[in-house]
DNA sequence: TTGTAAGCGTTATCAA
DNA sequence: TTGATAACGCTTACAA
C-alpha cells in the first residue's frame, strides 16, 4: 500500500440514470398461478399447461392467459416447480476453471444456446480435490437440474456413476474417453498435430521443428505432426521436450534449446499456448522477423491470446463451440430427440498476421 | 479447416481410474428428512432444526440426528425449502463478462466465501441490453435468491427498483456511485492514480508522463496523477490521451507518440492494462531498458497480465478481494449482522520485477 | 427442547 | 380440451 495515501476519496462517481416511469414502490408480492387462473376464467392446471405445453391448449383459452400473464406480470415459482416435477429448469455447469477463458467461453456460449431455450446456467467449479468433486455432486443431485455440462470428463467411477444415476441429460467433453457419463463433445490431439504439420507444408517450410510437451496431449499432438510430416515428405527436423509450460519464459527457453541444438530449422510447431508465445517473443528479441526467418505456430484459443499475440497463427479449437454444441445437445435431448452420444469439434487454424 | 485433413480419430484416449467400491447402481430416490427422523427417532422438525439452527436442538439429539444424516447420505431438497421458506440458498451473481478475469476471480473469490457457509453460486452474465438486464432481475426475483453481487453497478432507476424490492442483501461493485441500491465495494481511480506518483516519486523518477484516456476513470486518474505529483513537487513532464485502449498496438503507438512530443521524461504511468504492456513492448524493442532507461508503471490486475507481463509493476486492485468482500457483507447481513454499506477497496502496488 | 399442524405454489394423475 | 384433487419435501407458527 502507498505510504502517504491520503483518505479514500469518493470523489470519483458515476452517474446515474434517473428515470421517472411507473412509480409503484415496495415490496410486491409475486403474482401467482391461481390468480392469473382466476382472471383468465381458468384452473390453474390450465394456465400451467398454456405455458409449458401449449398443445395441450386451446387457441382461444391460451390466448387470453398469456394476456393475462403478461399484464400481471406472472413469472412462475421454479422452487415450486421443481418441487412438485421433480426437475428444475437450471443446467448446472462445472468449469474446470473459472479464471481460464478457454473454460468461460465454453460456459458463456452454452449458456447463449440454453437461456434462449428458458432455462438458466448455473456455473461451479469443479478443479479442487476428489471430495470437493463429490461435495459438488451431491449438491448437485439436490439441486434436480435438467442437464449437467463439464468441461472435462469425470475420472472416479463411483463420481460417474452418480452422476449417471441423475438420469438427465450430461455431457463431458474436452478430451476423449473411452466410455463417456452419457454425451461427448471432445477434440483430437492427434489431429491437432496433422492440422499444424499441413500448414506449415502448405506455407512451404521445408525444416519443421517441435517445441512441446513429453507427455499426455503434447505426445499426442507430436505424433500427429510427424505422421503428416511424413505424408508430405517432410523430416521433423528437431524437437525439444519441455515439463514446464506454465510460462512464457519455458517457450523463450525452450526455443533457445532448440537452437542450441544446431539443427538448422525453418519453422516450429509449439503444442502450447504459452510456449509459442514465448517462442514468438524469442525471436522477436533477436531480431528474427516472422515469419520471413523462421515460421512459428502456437497452439491455442485465440481469445487467450489476442491481446499477446494477434500475430500468431495458432492450431486449436474454438471452445465457444464446444458449448454451443453441449447446449445444443442437452437441448434435443430434452425435447425428447435423438442426440449423437459423441461430437467431434473441428479443430482450426486460427491464422494471424504470420507465419 | 485443414484441406487435406482425415477423418477425426479417436486414438488420444484419456484412461479411465477403474475402481470396484460399492456397486450399487440404478436410480436411488434421495433419502427425505422424514426417513432421517424416523431413524433418528425425532420428528423431521427436529432433523431441520438440527440442520439449520444446530443450537436449538440438544446435543445428544444434534449427535444422533448428524450420525444418521451421515449414514443416509441425507442433502436437504433446496426447493422444497425454497418453497417454504421463501427463500433459497443460492446467491446470484452477475458479472459484467465472464471472459475478463477481472470479474471471473471476483466471482470466485465470492464464491469462496459463500461456499463455505453452505450456499451456491449462480452465475449469471449482465452486459447485454437493458431489456435483457430486466428479464435477468425477473427470472431473478423468481429463483429468490439469498442475496445478489453484481461486478458493476446498475444504473436504470426502475430495475435498481426492482432489485431493491427483493429485501435481500445486495452488493454492487467496482465503481463508485452516488447512490447504492444496497451496498457497494468500489476503489477510488483518483487515489489510483496519486498511488502511482507516490510509486514513481519514491522510486526517485523525476520526469513522469502519463499516458490514458481522456474520459471516464482515466481521467480522474490523470486527476489524482497530477495532484500527487504536485505534492511531490515533480512537473508533469508529458502526456498523451488515447482513446482507442483496447490493444497492445495502441500502448506502443501511445509510447511513441509521447517520445514524438519531444519531451524529456524518465517516467511513465499507463492509465491502463493494455497501454502499459504496449509501453512496456515498445520501449523494450527499441532496446531500451527498463527501469534503468525508462520507468513504466501500469494499471490492471496481475492476474490478467501475469502470463504477459511478469516483469511490470502495476497499480492495480485485487479484484478477489472484492469478491471476497461482497462475499463476508453478504454472509454478515444473512446472519443478522451489521454490514458496511460502502466498503472502499485498498488499491495496490503489484510489484513486478522492473520500475 | 421438542412436537403438531398447516401450507408454500406448482404440477401429476385421474376424471369429465 | 379442461378441471378436481392430491402431493412434492420442507419449514413456519404455534403449542407443549
Amino acid at each position: 500500500m502507498a505510504d502517504d495515501m491520503t483518505a479514500h476519496s469518493f470523489d470519483d462517481v458515476v452517474r446515474i440514470e434517473e428515470e421517472t416511469s411507473s412509480s409503484q414502490t415496495g415490496r410486491s408480492k409475486p403474482v401467482r398461478i391461481e390468480e392469473v387462473a382466476r382472471l383468465a376464467d381458468v384452473s390453474p392446471i390450465t394456465v400451467s399447461r398454456a405455458l409449458r405445453n401449449p398443445d395441450l391448449v386451446s387457441e382461444k383459452t391460451r390466448k387470453r392467459i398469456l394476456e393475462v400473464v403478461q399484464e400481471t406480470g406472472y413469472w412462475s415459482n421454479p422452487h415450486a416447480s421443481a418441487l412438485r416435477s421433480g426437475r428444475s429448469s437450471i443446467v448446472a455447469v462445472f468449469v474446470s476453471n473459472l479464471l481460464s477463458q478457454q473454460y468461460t467461453r465454453a460456459a458463456q456460449a452454452c449458456a447463449q444456446v440454453i437461456e434462449a431455450n428458458g432455462l438458466q446456467m448455473m456455473v461451479g467449479q469443479t478443479s479442487y480435490s476428489y471430495s470437493r468433486e463429490l461435495t459438488a455432486i451431491q449438491s448437485l443431485r439436490a439441486l434436480r437440474p435438467a442437464a449437467v455440462f463439464l468441461t472435462g470428463v469425470i475420472e472416479l467411477e463411483e463420481n460417474r456413476r452418480m452422476l449417471r444415476d441423475l438420469n438427465i441429460p450430461i455431457v463431458e467433453s474436452w478430451a476423449h474417453t473411452r466410455d463417456p457419463i452419457d454425451m461427448l463433445v471432445a477434440f483430437s490431439n492427434v489431429d491437432a498435430g496433422r492440422l499444424a504439420a499441413t500448414h506449415l507444408a502448405n506455407r512451404g517450410f521445408k525444416r519443421p521443428a517441435f517445441i512441446g510437451r513429453g507427455g499426455g496431449r503434447g505426445k499426442l499432438r507430436l505424433q500427429g505432426f510427424t505422421e503428416r510430416l511424413s505424408q508430405r515428405d517432410l523430416p521433423l527436423t528437431g524437437s525439444v521436450v519441455v515439463d514446464q509450460v506454465e510460462s512464457i519464459e519455458n517457450g523463450r527457453s525452450a526455443y533457445r534449446k532448440l537452437q542450441e541444438s544446431g539443427v538448422s530449422f525453418d519453422s516450429v510447431f509449439c503444442a502450447n499456448d504459452l510456449l509459442g508465445i514465448g517462442a514468438m517473443i524469442e525471436a522477436g528479441a533477436q531480431g528474427q522477423r516472422i515469419p520471413e526467418d523462421v515460421g512459428i505456430l502456437g497452439f491455442g484459443d485465440r481469445s487467450d491470446l489476442a491481446a499477446l499475440s494477434p500475430r500468431l497463427s495458432l492450431v486449436g479449437v474454438d471452445t465457444s463451440q464446444i458449448g454451443r454444441q453441449a447446449g445444443e445437445m442437452i437441448l434435443s435431448r430434452l425435447n425428447g430427440e435423438e442426440a449423437p452420444e459423441r461430437l467431434c469439434v473441428d479443430l482450426s487454424l486460427l491464422q494471424g498476421v504470420t507465419t
